[in-house]
DNA sequence: AGTTATAAATGGAATTATTCTAATTATTAA
DNA sequence: TTAATAATTAGAATAATTCCATTTATAACT
């Protein structure tokens, strides 16, 4: 059985790829939603034992090949605290990262309009920035989940 | 010929290593004079080579722990973009970074307190941020050096 | 100064996340 | 269908960092 997204998701997913001349293999549907179903902010290697419940063929090449190709794509970003393996995010509205040094766990922080300009504005002239990246580590509640 | 720190420097550093029953060696005194001698953010291997000129049998590891120790001591701090080598930063001012897509060149960037009290504010209740962490990534102007 | 105890430095091996490569398989369009 | 192309696969390669066992340096104490 393979991991299916449910229509609105398969939409969103099947579009952006094609809008790049990508194909939407059975493989990149699986890997985003599971990104998707769990929005723990797995690593590939979570990601890799997750895919192989569904598609137990799968290469962890692929799931790198799967996840590079959903970040280009902008479906999904990539979350890098310290030199920690990479985690992976559905989530696209501006928000940081907070990271509990006793659980490891990662959390999602929005981010309100005013506060993320004022960022922006630390940025001297004659620089443009294209990404902001905003993290807290310490530690927190895991009351949620 | 090794690398000697400035008076004030000096004190500093093995004030800040004898607080924590550690040795003031002249491999620690040449890794944090370098990094403070040129504040290019450099990476262990940069670091590396430019150790090996003062001090010819530095070993690999050696410019590890002495790095691992200068940040333990709080003397140096380290900056992580993306998966990219581990740089080392002896500005101890809250800043963020900016790194230029371009050139790899990363810039130092200053946070206004007013700034800086608005991003603590961002972390909910329950949570204790021991860490704040804002990097940008774009393109810059390299003018200064 | 010389002895001893301990900490640090060293070279090389090990680890680990990620990327690369060459071969096979799947998808798409004609 | 067939052919062209893109994606997947297994395993090798890479690269930053850490670990380990041994040697050397430091500092405290005679
Ligand atoms: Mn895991
Ligand atoms: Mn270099
Ligand atoms: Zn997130
Ligand atoms: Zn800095």
């Amino acid at each position: 059985m393979t991991f299916s997204l449910t229509s609105p998701f398969r939409k969103t997913f099947s579009n952006s790829l094609r809008e790049k001349g990508l194909r939407p293999t059975k493989q990149r549907e699986c890997v985003y939603g599971i990104i998707l179903d769990k929005r723990d902010h797995p690593t590939a290697d979570d990601i890799y034992y997750r895919v192989k419940k569904y598609l137990p063929g799968t290469s962890f090449a692929t799931v790198y090949n799967c996840l590079e190709t959903l970040v280009g794509c902008g479906l999904v970003r990539q979350v890098n605290m310290d030199r920690s393996p990479t985690r992976y995010c559905p989530n696209l509205t501006p928000h940081a990262h907070f990271k509990c040094n006793k659980t490891g766990r990662i959390y999602d922080i929005q981010i309100d309009e005013d506060t993320l300009s004022r960022m922006n504005a630390l940025v001297p002239q004659g620089f443009e920035a294209e990404n902001i990246d905003l993290s807290f580590s310490g530690t927190g509640n895991a009351l949620e989940n």
